[in-house]
DNA sequence: GTTAATGCAAACGGTTTGCAGGGGT
DNA sequence: ACCCCTGCAAACCGTTTGCATTAAC
C-alpha cells in the first residue's frame, strides 16, 4: 500500500515562495527543489548532490547544504536528525513520525493522529511550553527480516 | 518533585560487571563510572572529560569516548542522539522519553507508561519487528520561559 | 609475563565558512 | 549595476583510529 504523501509542493509554488521570502530563484535552487520533490524517501544532502551532479556537473555540495538550510527555514523541508546518522531531509512537512530500521537505516513515515492528539502526562505539561512531539520507532523492517531468513 | 533515578549502579557492581564482561577495571573506567553516577543530567563525552580533568589531568578525551562506548555496550549508559546536538549519555537505562528545550537544549526525562504500552497503529505493526519506541517532546522549558519574561 | 587499555596525534566525515567571481533581479 | 548566490578551498568540530607505551590481570 502506497501512502499518499501530503504537502507536495509544485514548481510554480517555489517562485512564489522565493518572491515572498525575498530571495532569488536560481537555477541551483530550482533543480534542488525538483530533486527533492521527485524523491519519496528521506535523502541526505550528499545523496541530493550525487543525483544532481549528473544533470549539473558543476554544482557544489556546500550549495546543496546552503539551499537545504534555506528550504528548511522556508518550511519546504524539515531537517531530520536521527540516531548517529547524517542529517536527512524530509519533504513531508505535515505532522508525522518515523520508523527507522536499525539494520538498513531506512526511514519510513508513520501517521498516528491518536498520539498527536493524546493528552500528555501532567508531569510533561508542567515542564514548559510544548511545541512538538516526535516519535521514533526503532526495529527491523520487513525487507531486512526477509533477507536474514534467506 | 525530584524523580528517583532508577538503575543507579554502585561502585562494587562495576567490578562485577567488568569481570563478567572479561574486561579490565582500570582507574579511568572507575573514575568515569563515578562521574557518570554522580551526575543527574545527560552529559556529553566532552563534559565528562572536562569534569574528570580536574581529578585526572592526564585523561584523554578518546579514552572517555572509548569507555562510554564500552559502558553503552555493557548497558550501563545509553547513547542519546538528539537533534543537531552532540551525542549525550543517559545513565537512566530504563524505558523513558525526553523533553528537550529548544532554547537551552536541556534534556529532561519523561515517563509515560501509557505510551509504552499502547498499541501501535496497524500500519506500523506491519512495517517489521518493533524493538523500541522513543518520544521526543520539543518545547521551551519553564526556566527559559521565565527568563524571557524578565 | 601477557594482554588489553591508555595517551598521543593524526585522520576522519559531515557540515560550515571566507572569499572572489558569476548570475539573477 | 547592484547585490545575492555560487563554487572553490580550507576550516571546523565531534568522534574515531593507529600506534607505541603503560598498567591490569
Amino acid at each position: 500500500m502506497e501512502i499518499e504523501k501530503p504537502g507536495k509542493q509544485h514548481l510554480h509554488q517555489l517562485k512564489q515562495l522565493c518572491n515572498d521570502a525575498g530571495i532569488k530563484l536560481t537555477h541551483q535552487r530550482l533543480e534542488i527543489f525538483r530533486e527533492l520533490m521527485s524523491v519519496s524517501d528521506h535523502p541526505s544532502a550528499e545523496l541530493i548532490h550525487k543525483r544532481l551532479h549528473k544533470r549539473l556537473p558543476t554544482i557544489a555540495i556546500d550549495t546543496v547544504y546552503r539551499t537545504l538550510t534555506t528550504f528548511d527555514e522556508l518550511g519546504l523541508v524539515k531537517k531530520l536528525h536521527i540516531m548517529n546518522e547524517r542529517t536527512l531531509f524530509d519533504t513531508n512537512v505535515t505532522i508525522h513520525h518515523h520508523f527507522i530500521c536499525s539494520h538498513c537505516k531506512k526511514v519510513t513515515d508513520i501517521y498516528w493522529s491518536d498520539l498527536d492528539n493524546s493528552k500528555l502526562p501532567e508531569m510533561v505539561e508542567g515542564m514548559g511550553k510544548i511545541q512538538s512531539r516526535h516519535l521514533e520507532i526503532h526495529g527491523v523492517c520487513n525487507d531486512c527480516l526477509h533477507k536474514s531468513e534467506e
